[in-house]
Formats: structure tokens, C-alpha cells, sequence
DNA sequence: GTGAAAGCGCTAACAT
DNA sequence: ATGTTAGCGCTTTCAC
């Protein structure tokens, strides 16, 4: 399979291979009207096809970034990604989607990686490791654009949800509807991953805000598979929680998953709310109230930042991070 | 930012370029432990990191391969993704994902650029269109795997479902609940999608075979956005039908919507059966029967024949289809 | 055991 | 207006 190259279509075409550079970089300014007809001809002929490889090595510039979520199974992570790949897409760059799956050591491979096929910029929702890896980075200068989570000590530009002013609303809205026994259920916060620490601290203010007490046993951060066993041991409480918040999507379904098993009744039982806006909250049974991020709005921005950081070579560089606001959406849960 | 080349850790090591190539190819036969040692403090010290394009310019391979999805929304596609995603791993290589949007249009121009971008293989979720290109592509004799839907006239190895199996068997748990007024709605079948067209064909036959006439008026295919209208339609005809077959998740969804908007209630006014798995399918209320795929299964085998077409040089060309059988899994909506 | 040199396909001065 | 030339960073004979 050898490929055809610009020499071909330079012989081909009775001219030399800078010329024919010149035509497929749209550079005709001085060029012969004749002799572009020959080089059109020629490549169509050829069914020539430049090669980006040969082309990126020399302009060092992949026109392609990279993107590497901690967890490609939140809905958010795809939502967010999809507005990342139309940004890209209009400033004709591609992008590379990356899933490190909560673990700081696929994260640090996917960076290398990624970095050696020499993406122009990366996009990286933190699993929480690799603080010395980050501040290489930071150090060389790398375009870098942080989503979701927050580094500690490192200001790169970042987007991210106003996490206490999530589980804020969903408090609120819990005490609005006359409930006051209030627990929280999200993943797990080894590695203290910014988001769920920030809404366990939302609730908590919030709490104190309307005057309810704190209870600890009330608050639960764990892995998914352990969900069930803890949601037993919260609910068998002597005076167990009548509403609850689901830290996130996942943690949501899980809920769910026991609620059923347990065949409880929403809100009767137990009334929910969930933080990320789940496909079937709006026709589940009954349907779901959520605190919904503005997911696409956010991918926007952190490829916008990007973006701009790539090509405004060395220009203003932005740590700003960018908090996003979300929204609760009512329906029936609760 | 200029990068540290080969070039830098041999001066900083006392060696050539080649020795340092060598080194990083784990060519070390012959290369004394010493020169070893500091190459090996060089690269350290100096950060390097090989530029891959480079070594893909020369090597005429990317270690990377393209799949381009018809439609990243059906859960189905996610799924089969990150099967491959595993496999390609296992083979030291990457995976760029792209998503056609159900567009051949854009479809094409994917293929062109990960062409262009010098993937050596590519799986594809035909839409539907860019014969010719296909067509140009076999003659070439591209790597390439046709995931999900055939292409006609056009051999290429292919993973799909086996459609009419899917479809029959749900119909066969319709007949077997006592419902025999059964009805089909799926997404469009403009440029003969043949999964879609397969599962109606499937439903027909299985209908017959169990001595129920078919009726037009309980078969439709059609775009997301009338899924509403159709249904009102259908369920208002003179005889409605009392069970319904979802032709894939997308269409579940719209028509699960539906039903909550009406209030009514299933499987007492409605029985259902969804083909796909959806992700809340259990804890649904009610949870809901399905016709599985075995989606991870389908994703490791198309990448496991593009490896080997990929690797095989020109070894034996395999071009035949590679069926998979669905599994019904047996809930309460029916 | 290690090095020199050519070349992968393309771009970008600089000539002409 | 078009051609010549020198690399981009790496791999790979082939010498030494």
C-alpha cells in the first residue's frame, strides 16, 4: 500500500512539488490559472490525498486536542464532551476523547500519550493524582484547560459547577416541600475530588442555614457497589432520613436500583433528588426532579479557553477558574 | 516550546541519534550496559519524550485506528466502543472515535480525514451512503470492519446482530403472554438501515409464523420527532395494538415518554419490549423486558478481525459476516 | 557496539 | 509565477 505523495502529482502535473504545497494551502495568489487546472487534474487523477503525518511533523501542529475525563460514564462527561468536539470542530481541529476510568495512573498514560503524538492542547477532567505531573506541565507551558474538579495549588484555567450552590438548591427545595430529615449519598471522596466534597459541604451549609442539625450518619460517600448495604444500614436508622440527595448520576441510580428492590415509595418513602439531569428522569415513574448542569455551556467555555490558549501563542494567560450555575429542574420526586 | 529531540539525549549522553533510537526501540543486544545507563540518565534528566508523529512519518504506521459510529446516542454504539477501546490496548493501539451524526455526508469526510491522518484501520457504522467511497476503499484494500449494518454488493468482514432474531424473539414473548395485537415502531428507514429494516422483517415472519395477519397500520418507521404523532395515531386506531415493540433504545425512550404523557399504564394498557438494553431498564417502574445485545462481544470481535487484517499484511482476507444472537430478558413490562 | 547518512512526505524561505 | 533547497524528528541500512 505506498501512498501516492505530492511528488507524484508533481510530475504528473509537469510542475514542481513547492508548487503543488502552494495549491493545497490555498496559496494561488501568483499562481498560473493553467497550472492549477494541471495540479486539480493531477490529484483527482492520483485520487492523491495529503499527508497529515508528514504535514504535522513539520508545522508541529496536530490541529487536534486531546480530552481526558476521569469517568466517560457520567452523563455529564459525554455531554460535556460533545459541545468540546462542535468548538473544535469550527475552528477545524480535531479532538482525541480519552477515558482514565478514576484512575490517576491511566490518567498520567493518557497525558503522556497524548502529548507524544504532540495534540496542540488537552482538556483534562483530574482524577485527583498526578499533582507532580501537573505542575510540569504547568512549567512547560503546555495549553491545558481544567474541567469539573479542581487542582489544588495549581491555577490553570478551569470550568467548573458551583458544587455548593448545587446541593444548596436541592436543600432548599427539600425544606421548601416541608422536609427537615435530609441525607446525602455520592461517590467516593478518597482523593478528594472536589465536586462531591464541595456539594457534601453545600449540603451542610445549607442545612445550618434553615436550622437543621448535621447528622454525620446521614452523610455517606462510597463506592457504588457498597450503595446498598449503606442505603440498608441509613434507612434502618432509628430515625432514618424521609428525603435524599444523590450526590450524582450514578449515585442516583443506584438509589434507585435499592428503592425498587425495596419496593419504596418516591416521595412517599423517601423523597429524591439527584445532582446531573438524568435521559429518563422527565418519563421515569414518577418523574425525577434534578439539579441539571449546564454541561454543553461548559464544554464550550473550556474548549473557548483552549482554543484561544493555543492560538494566542504566549498571549494573556487566563487562570481564572469559571463557576457555572446550576439549575433545579421540579418534577415529582420531591 | 521547542521539544527535546533524540538529537539532545545523544549529545547530553556522549552517543549518536541511532544509538539513542536503538535504546528506545529495545534494541539492546549488542549496546554496552554503560551506554545503557546514560542514555537512560539522559532521557531522564532532559524529560525527553519521542515525538510520535515522527516515528509514524518513517514507520508508515500509526499504531491507531479510526471507528466512525452512525450515531453515538444508541447506547449500543457507547458499548461496542470501549469493547474495542480494550482491544486495541491489549494491541498497543489507540482508537479515535468519531460520530457520523447519521450524516454520509459526514460520514465521508471522517473517512477522509482519519485516511489522511494515517489511521491503519477503520471500523465503520455505515450510515448508509458514500457507496462509491466504499467502493474505492475495497479496491484499495483498506483494513477496514463494517460494524451493526451491512453494506450491499460490498464484502467486508462485518460483526452485526442477528435483526430478525431479535425481533422475533420478542414477538414470540408478546404471543407467548397472550398478546396478539402487536405493533412495531422504529427510527426512519430512508436509505434502508438494515438492522431496522431486518427487525420488521423478523417481526412480520414471526407474526406469521404464529398465524397472526399483519397490519400496515401497526408497522411504523420513522423520524424521533413524530414518534408522538404516530403513536396517538396508532393508538387510536379502531383496534389498537395492545403490545409494543421498540425497535431500538432511542425509540423506547420516545415511546416511554409517550405513555407517561398519557398516563397510561404498562403492561396493562401497553405491553412493551424494547430492543437494546437501556440503562435504567431494571429499576424502572415498571422494569422493562428486553431483547439484549451482546454489544461488548459484537466490539471485540470487529476489533479483533481489523487487528488481524491490519497485521496479516495481505494474509487471508476474511469477508464474511460474523452474526450475533440477541438474548430476551425476561421483566414486568410484559 | 556505535556512528554516518539517507530518507519518510511535507512546508517555507529564498532564488530565479 | 515557479523551482531549489533545507529541514521537521525519527528509523534504518551499512560502515567502522
Amino acid at each position: 500500500m505506498k501512498s501516492i505523495t505530492i511528488a507524484d502529482v508533481a510530475k504528473q502535473s509537469n510542475v514542481s512539488k513547492s508548487t503543488v504545497s502552494q495549491y493545497l494551502n490555498q496559496r494561488y495568489q501568483y499562481m498560473g490559472e493553467e497550472t492549477k487546472l494541471r495540479i486539480e487534474n493531477a490529484i483527482e487523477e492520483l485520487g492523491y490525498r495529503p499527508n497529515i503525518v508528514a504535514r504535522s511533523l513539520k508545522q508541529k501542529s496536530t490541529t487536534t486536542i486531546g480530552v481526558i475525563v476521569a469517568n466517560i460514564l457520567h452523563a455529564f462527561s459525554t455531554q460535556v464532551i460533545r459541545a468540546i468536539e462542535d468548538v473544535c470542530h469550527e475552528h477545524d481541529f480535531h479532538t482525541i476523547v480519552c477515558n482514565a476510568d478514576d484512575d490517576p495512573e491511566k490518567e498520567k498514560n493518557y497525558i503522556e500519550m497524548l502529548h507524544a503524538k504532540q495534540v496542540d492542547g488537552l482538556i483534562i477532567f483530574p482524577t485527583g493524582g498526578n499533582t507532580a505531573l501537573f505542575k510540569r506541565m504547568k512549567k512547560s507551558q503546555y495549553p491545558l484547560v481544567i474541567m469539573d474538579r479542581l487542582l489544588e495549588d495549581l491555577a490553570f484555567p478551569a470550568v467548573i459547577l458551583d458544587n455548593e450552590a448545587a446541593a444548596s438548591l436541592a436543600v432548599d427545595h427539600f425544606v421548601d416541600r416541608g422536609y427537615r430529615s435530609i441525607g446525602i449519598m455520592t461517590t467516593s471522596i478518597t482523593r478528594n475530588i472536589t465536586p462531591r466534597v464541595d456539594r457534601i459541604k453545600g449540603y451542610k451549609k445549607a442545612l445550618e442555614k434553615h436550622g437543621i442539625p448535621v447528622k454525620d450518619d446521614y452523610i455517606r460517600s462510597l463506592d457504588l457497589q457498597h450503595f446498598e448495604a449503606a442505603l440498608e444500614e441509613m434507612l434502618s436508622l432509628q430515625a432514618p432520613p424521609r428525603a435524599l440527595l444523590a450526590g450524582n448520576d450514578l449515585a442516583l441510580m443506584e438509589i434507585l436500583k435499592f428503592i425498587k428492590k425495596k419496593s419504596l415509595r418516591i416521595p412517599e418513602d423517601v423523597a429524591l433528588i439527584g445532582i446531573d439531569d438524568v435521559s429518563f428522569a422527565s418519563f421515569y415513574n414518577p418523574a425525577l426532579t434534578a439539579v441539571s448542569q449546564p454541561a454543553f455551556k461548559m464544554g464550550e467555555k473550556a474548549a473557548e479557553l483552549l482554543m484561544k490558549k493555543i492560538q494566542d501563542e504566549n498571549g494573556a494567560i487566563d487562570e481564572e477558574v469559571h463557576r457555572f450555575e446550576p439549575e433545579l429542574i421540579e418534577r415529582d420526586s420531591c
